[in-house]
DNA sequence: ATAGTAGATGAAAGTAATTTTCATTTAATG
DNA sequence: CATTAAATGAAAATTACTTTCATCTACTAT
């Protein structure tokens, strides 16, 4: 959180009550969010903040690198808050949303392997887990995890 | 093409003109599709489809299986004709959409490893690379391929 | 403290992609 | 052929997000 606040003043953008709103519900939160979900929480400590308001302050934080996408099986991307600064992945439960990153992708070799075979130049991937968190696989199956 | 067609028969659905168009277009095509570009080509063998029966026809043949979604960084998904009927994976090019498929991705020892650390049933995984194709590294980036 | 100002805000309108509705048509079977 | 369940397309609805613009406010320099 302090270290977001410090980043945004860093760069010249106000600290506004609405994006301090934005960013305390991101900070709190362990899973990922949707835009919407992260506006009707901010809604509640914040009343009169607008949609508008998140999805700036989201592309915001979006560039200065604070959080990330992730995007499921057919689903539209949702944030998250990026608490590794390097280069990872996401672990993601399709029950309750919780995120688990991971950094170990070790995908160099089939990058060389797949770069010699195709002759194209690879400049990223994309590495996605889905699955159920141990709670979730108690809970027989889907249980929203947070509200 | 006849395998879509005959398993489109097998399922129950009618063999339409329109879908016919459709099914068409995509086995014609070697790079990626968005819906919006199939009904462009379907249009021109038949005029007067509809958009609708595009995604229709679309969402039919998603689930038989017969394509699959891609996505790429921050864009809506696009369909591909899905001529490897396994498990793969693919490497798309940021330049024209070129669209290449492989099958090795050898993530069986990480997937072990993820799933004892988190406890996480593991259900599936997304993996995509991006980069330039040969063609599109040489035109200086971007040049719509096919159009 | 306070005034000035660039930057931020929110309401409302705009966009884009996809889905739903529903009256009409048609492919497959008998 | 006749029947009929399924498919179609036009139009409206929905969803997610972006843009516009008049108003407001957090910061800075006084």
């Amino acid at each position: 959180m302090e270290e977001m606040v410090a980043a945004l003043k860093q760069e010249g953008y106000k600290l506004t009550p609405q994006r301090r709103a934005v960013l305390r519900v991101i900070a709190l939160s362990q899973s990922h969010l949707t835009p919407a979900i992260i506006y009707q929480r901010a809604h509640r400590t914040h009343p009169g903040i607008g949609l508008v308001t998140v999805y700036r302050t989201l592309n915001m934080l979006h560039e200065l690198g604070f959080i990330c996408e992730v995007r499921g099986e057919g689903s539209r991307p949702s944030y998250l808050f990026r608490r590794i600064p390097q280069h990872h992945h996401h672990l993601v439960c399709s029950g309750c949303g919780a995120v688990v990153n991971f950094t170990d992708c070790d995908l160099d070799s089939l990058e060389r392997r797949l770069s010699e075979k195709t002759g194209f130049l690879i400049q990223e991937h994309l590495l996605e887990f889905h699955g159920l968190c141990p709670e979730c696989r108690k809970q027989n199956f889907f249980s929203r995890g947070e509200r």
